[in-house]
DNA sequence: TTTTTGTGACGTATTTTTACGGCATTAATT
DNA sequence: AATTAATGCCGTAAAAATACGTCACAAAAA
């Protein structure tokens, strides 16, 4: 099955839309999206177990590379859920409870909105 | 600045490698990931307050083109957060109470899992 | 019956994400 | 002083996500 299409007909397409929602959603959205992908999700897991921990250690639990791990580290680090300092040659990387405390008021905040009440049907059965 | 890769050098890399990691992890990764987007999160909460809508009615609340729109509603099929059912030429969306209750389990359950005590410090200030 | 309307499926392009190796640097070790 | 270790940064590549127009088809309307 062959399409045609004439010249010029992709252009300028695929630039990003997010940016036309509004600021609420995109904050939203950028926080959920944060916790969309399972190594980060083990990260965040193993910080608040094991409290403090250094870099390396990281790496070892997960089966990444390091500096993927490290791209990953530093995607938490953007949205300041995680803090690292440096220690010698070593990171110490930690949970920030504070926005972790943030994330979680505005993930419930959200979810909260879209509440189904008791009686609710839905008319589509 | 230049550097310099040998032959071969890229061979079979940037595998999928999402599921080396828990299912547990995955499936949890995988509801935050589809609430990373602010059109989705915009459907979510259209869908809450409408109750019960068209598909056509979304597509004019979001700054995005048909198709696009679409796209985000199947993955929100996908996963079973709403129902769409064909009544005629149109087709009402609606969200899947039970499993959109299944969703916010999962999150509350990782969120708990990375919840700090009260007497948390970290050790690096 | 012809036209309009609403969708789904397909193809495609851009952007972003994921993943990783190599190099450079800095601090510990030896 | 030389080596080892830990990490950040850069470049690259594959894959996935995002975005959209067109075509085809069904049902509804004219």
């Amino acid at each position: 099955m062959t399409y045609f299409y004439g010249i010029n007909f992709y252009r300028k397409m695929t630039s990003p839309k997010i940016e036309l929602f509004e600021e609420d959603l995109q904050l939203t959205a950028s926080y959920f999206k944060v916790l969309g992908h399972p190594a980060r999700l083990a990260i965040l897991k193993y910080l608040a177990e094991s409290k403090v921990c250094i870099s390396g250690d990281i790496i070892n639990e997960l089966p990444l590379s390091r500096t993927t791990v490290n791209q990953h580290l530093s995607e938490l680090k953007n949205l300041e859920l995680i803090k690292g300092t440096t220690e010698g040659v070593k990171v110490n990387y930690c949970i920030n409870p504070d926005k972790l405390q943030e994330l979680k008021q505005v993930l419930s905040t959200f979810l909260n909105a879209v509440e189904i009440p008791e009686n609710f049907s839905c008319k589509n059965k």
